[in-house]
DNA sequence: GTAGGGTTATTG
DNA sequence: CAATAACCCTAC
């Protein structure tokens, strides 16, 4: 832990987090541009900007969970008939199956093994908040969407081979070229998944003004993480929290783990 | 300007 | 001595 140089304040890292929220991950001269984070980060350049949140994603990738995922030295061995390393680059995204249907709650004992690296994140972004009353689902929401925004962008992106020409408009992209890739039947016509997404996080904030929403913890987020390892189904949760709350209805963290909404 | 890889320095 | 985090260089 830590080696510190010049090492990141409390105020620098929670700008860029802001930031990244704000803009998104990738536009870290934006961000460093912004008036909001210029006073906190003006002694950050954009490089420095993506290097703390390259450190800041790697630490969390192996957090919270037994994952012991060490970084075999890049140094090629003299001899080994076992050049195959078995890196996971990308979660198996064809597998949309795995629709987990509200019948299988308590059910599955043997889950909880492999938490996926997205949600790691996000369940690392959770606990530096440490709310007392838990988090709410707008942090939530907001941290599913970095997190599609970064990784989504990159994965589909190498996939569709759809360059993302429109730096504004990286979201219809990203959507694009996740219905390009594996033509989503879930989200059909209606809205794009990434823009479903970004709609949820939306009508959800409301939602949340007119009523507070239930405060449960870690282990209630962790079940959200065991049933949604896999972005579609980040997606699809996304989805069906947009639906109920376009409709009004206030859901609990709670409900949402079990899926009985 | 961003992404990725590599190197250096500090802490445990 | 190893792991981690900041720093630096190179490629796209």
């Amino acid at each position: 832990m830590g080696a510190p140089k010049q090492k990141w304040t409390s105020e620098e890292e929670e700008a860029l987090r802001r930031g990244v929220l704000k803009h998104g991950a990738g536009k870290w001269r934006t961000i460093q541009k912004d008036p909001e984070f210029s006073p906190v980060l003006s002694s950050r350049s954009n490089i420095d900007l993506k290097d703390k949140w390259r450190n800041l994603s790697f630490s969390a990738s192996g957090l919270g969970s037994r994952d012991k995922q060490r970084v075999p030295r890049p140094k090629a061995p003299s001899s080994s008939p076992s050049p195959s390393p078995q890196l996971l680059l990308l979660p198996a995204t064809n597998n949309v199956a795995e629709a987990s249907p509200p019948e299988d709650c308590e059910k599955s004992p043997q889950d909880d093994k492999t938490p996926s690296p997205k949600f790691s994140m996000i369940l690392e972004a959770l606990g530096e908040l440490k709310e007392p009353n838990g988090s709410e689902v707008t942090t939530i929401c907001n941290f599913i969407e970095i997190d599609k925004s970064y990784k989504l962008t990159d994965s589909y992106a190498k996939r569709a081979l759809a360059p993302m020409k429109d730096p504004s408009l990286k979201k219809k992209d990203s959507a694009k070229s996740s219905k390009a890739a594996k033509g989503q039947g879930l989200f059909t016509a209606a809205s794009p998944a990434l823009g479903a997404a970004e709609a949820a996080a939306t009508k959800v904030a409301d939602a949340e003004a007119k009523s507070h929403l239930a405060n449960e913890h870690m282990m209630e987020v962790e079940r959200i993480g065991k049933m949604a390892e896999e972005t579609e189904s980040l997606l699809e949760l996304a989805s069906e929290l947009y639906e109920r709350c376009s409709r009004g209805e206030v859901l609990t963290i709670l409900q949402v783990a079990h899926r009985e909404f």
